[in-house]
DNA sequence: CCCAGCACTGAACAAGTGTTTAGACTATTG
DNA sequence: CAATAGTCTAAACACTTGTTCAGTGCTGGG
């Protein structure tokens, strides 16, 4: 079952074969010796090396976050965004390091908590950066802003699934990105509503009263299965 | 363990506590025995109930689906607008069916598949809709607007924990849509950017070939650890 | 009354779980 | 060479898993 990487450490070996199942299957559903077979090895060497399955987990969360951060040294996380480029660059490669990170985001753990910060701090830097050099509009709340980025920019990774069905295509692919950029750089250049008239409506909503005393729908821009804009009560 | 739902039956009962513990720890790692004792229930009651484990999951997905989309009588998914304005009226009642529902959409299953494409269904007539009363801009690709309008309006379903942790309260509570309801209208409203460069220089890089040779860093909006905006290779 | 049908349970099953133990093999070091 | 250390395995451990089975109690219909 061993795949190409056949020349690494056999604790390396091990811990990449983890990454592949605890991502593909979720970590509840991946047996040990699943991981074992999968890294051509018994059982009792995987809690040899790791101390049992948890450490394995931590192992993994471990590697999976550096690689995404960039390898600690880089002390800057800013090299997030090369990782990124490097992971969609060939989504074969690196599938298992986006389901594995995919499955961090949405799950509870510290790891994917981590992670989630490193990015959001990243992304509120590059807010500020932007703002400051006038390519970005200021923004009324710059955090919750960056917040809504950062979320939105995980998207792909978190719901790989229903984008890609969706899509007919892989996103990452030539013809996924050649469907995908221009409609989102769109979004994030003009918006989407021709006046301001929900954005009006909500700030008078809110300056009416501070309670959550709003679900007149007037702010709701749409009447559709969207939780987001966040109208609803 | 019982709360307050003991009126219902013995059967609904086993489902509900179903929904709450796959919802919050996630089929795998949820056992039989879990849910038959948080319905106050023997283990073999349950299967006398479902037939399996499996044949629970396939009750508990259609049970969510249902309330999701209104209840099949109300033939127009239309109605999952209201649904989402109950769930998130009041996180803590329905806040199993909401983790549930987080689960479907980004593990693999028909029922997540299915759910999102009623959804996805709904916002593209929403799209249609705003477009023809001159209420949205027309975009250069509707469905493909439509898919990422979906998608970002799930994300304070799927992506809750991040969300609620960045916001230091809940999103859903009257202060957190106080924090968050301005900014997302302001994104759809005016966009982010202050000019169209970045647009143009996508356009331009699409036009120039039809692969994917463009990570010049040009349609690259950002250095920012945000895989959304597609840049990579 | 009786009995069929139903909801329901305790106990057991085989299979799979994470983990332990004892030991084999190899290489390095004195 | 002998000893130590490290990698690795087969077998077993105690336990949990989903599921089955035999049987209890109850309720409604003849």
């Amino acid at each position: 079952m061993r795949t190409a990487t056949s020349d690494l450490t056999t604790r390396a070996r091990i811990r990449d074969a983890a990454v592949v199942l605890f991502g593909r299957d979720g970590y509840a559903a991946t047996s040990v010796r699943a991981v074992a077979s999968l890294a051509d090895v018994s059982p009792a060497l995987v809690v040899h090396h790791f101390a049992s399955k948890e450490g394995l987990r931590l192992a993994c969360d471990d590697y999976v976050v550096g690689e995404f951060l960039g390898r600690k040294d880089d002390l800057s996380h800013g090299d997030a965004a090369s990782a990124i480029r490097r992971w969609l660059a060939d989504v074969d490669t690196y599938r298992p390091l986006i389901d594995y990170t995919a499955r961090m985001l949405t799950s509870s753990g510290s790891a994917g908590d981590e992670l989630f910060d490193a990015l959001l701090e990243g992304t509120s830097a590059m807010v500020d950066e932007q703002v400051a050099s006038g390519i970005m509009r200021e923004p009324s709340d710059r955090s919750a802003t960056a917040l809504y980025l950062t979320l939105y920019g995980l998207v792909p990774l978190v719901m790989h699934r229903q984008l890609t069905r969706a899509l007919g295509v892989e996103q990452l692919s030539a013809a996924g990105l050649r469907r995908t950029t221009v409609p989102i750089l769109e979004l994030y250049t003009h918006g989407l509503y021709a006046d301001d008239r929900f954005l009006v409506a909500a700030h008078e909503a809110l300056a009416r009263t501070s309670g959550p005393r709003s679900d007149k729908g007037e702010n709701d821009p749409n009447q559709d299965p969207d939780p987001p804009r966040g109208a609803g009560s």
